[in-house]
RNA sequence: GGGCGGUUAGCUCAGUGGUAGAGCGCCGGUCUUACACACCGGUUGUCACAGGUUCGAGUCCUGUACCGCCCA
């Protein structure tokens, strides 16, 4: 440490420490090791550009559960990577390239694939420097990517297995289709937003005269595709008309009415049109009824053919002039406002189209039910447990996974079609040939991303070879990821992993929540309220930031970043600095090793109190963090470290550094030891900050260094254990009695107002034989923290004029304050004190005189009340005489 | 329409049935030799509303209102 700032220069010190930890291989995963596993695979980020507040609280609680578990000497497997995320990294290329003037057809898809992959190139490095500057501890030799050889040879591999068990068949089905990205998209990646419509209600004449029925619809260019009108087969109104036939306008189409029980009866008119290939439930229907398909919405989002005069035009031009066409025949009956929820690309805003397409399918239900078994069997569990149920529903209601996509990005489907008979074949490898001899050529679409995705933990770990990694590491310990890809990507990561890698991908899934702005909106460009990460690790450091999403991280609640938090603990961070400081610049020259501390036994009261207390710490942030509440083991550590130990402990170290003797050796032993203690609790934290000071420590023999400096980090140095033999039950209760009274001295001296240059003197009176040991013990300890020039007991002390006295307990504090002293004024606050010990001693009172608060109660609780009673009755009669002799 | 979560101090949030807490903010006082990103002291509440269970409810149950998310 070249020199002490005054305030922690995170970017000065971060960057050297990483580096540090990955040239002595720190967070390397070492199968050999004989130390037993713990795993996880970080949910790999798309290359689309970089990472945003999200990752960041999805790789700091891993981080810190990483680096948790690796001081406790497990050998820890955090492996990262990236997905190649298809539709959203192609839709970023073709971005830049429209802003060059160019489309992707215009280059031909060999170089567009090597446009991305030089975009991906960069990306990638922006995100591998995020996670660098985050101080994420993962395994970068076992770095992936979705498209390395591997994990593509995973995907094939996959993708065959399935087909041969004919759980993927292609088919021609409605599919969910963005006629701007040209592709089919699964269900998940269509976002449905309420928007603000019109329901047209359309007359469709009774062929051969008699009226017409009225339909509504908010696509009226669909129809055109309309191959008949259906009605609820027990709806008295239509009865005559089933069987017979409409006319549909303007193509002149004759349509079948027909009777089924999907359509309501009370919505609209109770009669609908019905468009199988444009629809989800018509399409049902289509097939129940063997109604004809007609597809007047083309891939590109024009009318087709089939769409008559409407034939070109792009299908919302088509709707108005529709609209308009019917309105002058008449045959509009009328438009209401209508608001519905409307499908769009998850990716690119547009409209979604339902079209009939023919796409490759995944059977999905053999595979969900063996996935939701896992998880009632409790092979994996849900932390928070409440997301098992939305897991559950998901799994149990799921449809068929359309994962073909028209994209240039991605891993080509591996089946190849033979021109001359037609046939599909599918195998990992490209065939030479067709059974049939004839010529093949491969399918020209990629898989869905998530298809690969899929299987990263155990494509990443070398599966479909049985390999050491996976062996040892899979199933992973632990997924920690955001709930909004629980469909997405870890359920069927559960799917996949249970069907082809023999065991549930990861034991537990700890879902975390999303991060907001301050005032708990989402953040979102068009808000303009997005934070970037790394703007603020360049703000406050990347401790800072770490320790604030950890401490507002609890269960089941969004996190609204607020700036007051953020700020609050950078200023955390400088505290914990400067107490190093502190430690630093009071150790004594030349110190090679750390002293280590002598039977707590023979200690002096501080520091049998800060041990006790250092143990405890340690005990309740390991039991918070076994339970991933990392918001309470953070402000235990928060407390701890502030106001126990750099408020009190620190301060009243000061005098004990300066003795001679054991007096002085034990300050320092102490000291060190519970810093020491300190920065190890805190590391998983804040690594960066707490490395730097661990390094200026003298070292210990105990603390994980060697001498060839492999070990020599703070990373894997062991976590503290509660030590037993630090147990001082009295000290703490004696701390608890100095420190009331040290407050109830500088209370009365700020209420006085007198300056802490001036020296007082304070008499105790009526205190018993503890407070009487506890002056002779630490008077100097109280003089000094509240300022005091003497500090004495005695039975009973002359009143005073000047004299303002504090009840502390059950004794009572005299401090003379001659010339300053408003006798009125101090009556009246000790007339509000008296107010408020009535009120509590009512409450108290009240229950106690309750039959069954007696019987029922715990009888605890009784005695705990009872005493708070007595109490609150003795202060009383002390408050009350203090009162009157102040002549009020 | 189904499901999940939330409503606690000015703001952001904790809170295991037993007298309401933290950080930030606010008010007053301090450059006390680790830290002014600090120190000392103080202030701050119909725990959304209405019922119920209980000796006792912020905490458990039911309902209502509002906010948010997911699914259809």
């Amino acid at each position: 440490m070249p020199e002490l700032t005054k305030v922690f220069e995170h970017a000065r010190v971060d960057p050297k420490w990483y580096a540090y930890w990955e040239e002595v291989g720190a967070f390397r995963a070492d199968p050999a090791s004989g130390r037993p596993p713990f795993s996880m695979v970080l949910p790999p980020p798309n290359v689309t550009g970089w990472l945003h507040i999200g990752h960041a609280l999805n790789q700091t609680l891993p981080d810190i559960v990483a680096r948790w578990k690796r001081m406790h000497g497990y050998d820890v497997l955090w492996l990262p990577g990236t997905d190649h995320a298809g539709i959203a990294t192609q839709n970023v290329v073709e971005k830049q390239l429209a802003a060059e003037g160019v489309s992707r057809h215009d280059l031909g898809r060999e170089a567009f694939e090597a446009r991305v992959w030089k975009w991906v190139e960069q990306s990638h490095g922006t995100i591998t420097s995020q996670m660098r500057k985050l101080g994420s501890s993962v395994d970068w030799t076992r770095e992936r990517f979705t498209l390395d050889e591997n994990l593509s040879r995973a995907v094939r591999r996959v993708f065959v297995a399935l087909h041969e068990d004919g759980l993927i068949y292609r088919g021609t089905y409605l599919v969910s289709w963005c006629p701007r990205c040209r592709t089919a998209l699964s269900d998940l990646e269509v976002v449905h937003q309420d928007v603000k419509g019109h329901l047209h209600h359309l007359r469709y004449p009774i062929a051969g005269g008699g009226g017409s029925v009225t339909v509504a619809t908010t696509r009226v260019e669909t129809m055109l595709g309309d191959t008949a009108v259906a009605v609820h087969p027990e709806d008295e109104r239509y009865r005559d008309l089933v069987g017979r036939t409409v006319v549909l306008p303007v193509l002149k189409r004759e349509l079948p009415v027909i009777a089924d029980e999907f359509v309501d009866p009370s919505f609209g008119t109770g009669a609908v049109k019905v468009t199988p290939a444009h629809d989800p439930n018509d399409f049902e229907m289509g097939q129940r009824h063997d109604l004809p398909q007609v597809s007047v919405i083309g891939e590109d989002g024009r009318m087709t053919a089939e769409a008559g005069p409407y034939a070109g035009r792009d299908r919302m031009e088509a709707r108005e002039a529709l609209v308009a066409e019917l309105d002058a025949q008449g045959l509009l009956a009328g438009v209401t406002d209508h608001v519905h929820a409307v499908g769009h690309c998850q990716r690119c805003g547009t409209v979604v189209e339902p079209l009939l397409s023919t796409q490759w399918f995944v059977r999905i239900k053999p595979l969900a039910e063996r996935a939701i078994d896992a998880v009632r069997e409790d092979r994996t569990t849900f932390v928070p447990a409440n997301w098992t149920r939305t897991y559950e529903e998901w799994m149990t209601g799921i449809h068929d996974w359309c994962i073909s996509r028209q994209l240039w990005w991605g891993h080509r489907i591996p089946a190849w079609h033979c021109d001359a008979c037609g046939r599909v074949t599918v195998t990992e490898e490209a065939p030479s040939a067709c059974a049939c001899g004839g010529a093949v050529r491969q399918d020209t679409d990629v898989l869905d991303t998530w298809f690969s995705s899929g299987l990263w933990p155990f494509s990443t770990m070398g599966w479909p070879a049985a390999t050491a990694d996976l062996a040892r590491y899979y199933p992973t310990s632990l997924l920690i990821t955001a709930h909004d890809i629980i469909f997405f990507w870890v359920a069927r990561m559960m799917m996949l992993g249970v069907k082809f890698a023999g065991d549930v991908p990861f034991r537990q899934v700890y879902i975390t929540s999303l991060v907001r702005d301050a005032h708990g909106r989402k953040m979102s460009k068009s808000k303009g309220n997005v934070v970037d990460p790394l703007e603020l690790i360049g703000e406050i450091g990347a401790d800072a930031f770490r320790f604030t999403l950890a401490a507002l991280a609890s269960p089941g609640m969004d996190i609204s970043l607020s700036e007051g938090r953020l700020r609050g603990y950078r200023q955390f961070v400088n505290k914990i600095w400067n107490a190093s400081r502190f430690v630093l610049m009071n150790l004594p020259d030349g110190m090679a090793e750390r002293p280590a501390v002598r039977d707590a036994a023979g200690l002096d009261l501080v520091h049998r109190w800060i041990l006790h207390r250092a143990s405890d710490v340690s005990r309740q942030v390991q039991a918070s963090l076994e339970e991933f509440r990392f918001d309470v083991a953070a402000d235990t550590l928060y407390h701890f470290c502030w106001h126990e130990y750099a408020d009190w402990y620190i301060e009243l170290v000061k005098p004990r550094l300066q003795a001679a003797g054991t007096a002085g050796s034990d300050a320092v032993a102490v000291l060190l030891e519970v810093h020491d203690r300190i920065l190890r609790m805190l590391h998983p934290f804040m690594p960066f900050v707490t490395e730097e000071i661990w390094q200026a420590l003298p070292p210990s023999g105990g603390d994980g260094r060697t001498a060839d400096g492999r070990g020599r980090t703070i990373t894997l140095a062991p976590f503290p254990a509660p030590v037993e033999g630090w147990r001082a039950d009295s000290a703490v209760a004696d701390m608890a009695l100095l420190q009331e009274i040290v407050t109830a001295v500088r209370t009365v001296r700020s209420e006085w107002g007198v300056p802490p240059s001036r020296r007082i003197s304070v008499v105790v009176e009526g205190g018993g034989e503890d407070v009487r040991d506890l002056l002779e013990r630490c008077g100097e300890d109280i003089r000094r923290l509240a300022g005091l020039d003497a500090v004495e007991c005695a039975a009973e002390v002359p009143r005073a004029a000047d004299t303002v006295r504090r009840l502390v307990r059950d004794f009572q504090l005299h401090v003379p304050l001659a010339g300053v002293v408003d006798r009125a004024r101090e009556a009246e606050r000790v007339g509000r004190e008296l107010a408020k010990l009535g009120r509590q001693r009512t409450a108290l009172e009240a229950r106690l005189a309750n039959r069954a608060f007696l019987e029922k109660a715990d009888p605890a609780v009784v005695r705990e009340a009872r005493l708070q009673a007595e109490d609150a009755a003795r202060q009383q009669a002390k408050l009350e005489q203090i009162l009157q002799e102040l002549g009020a």
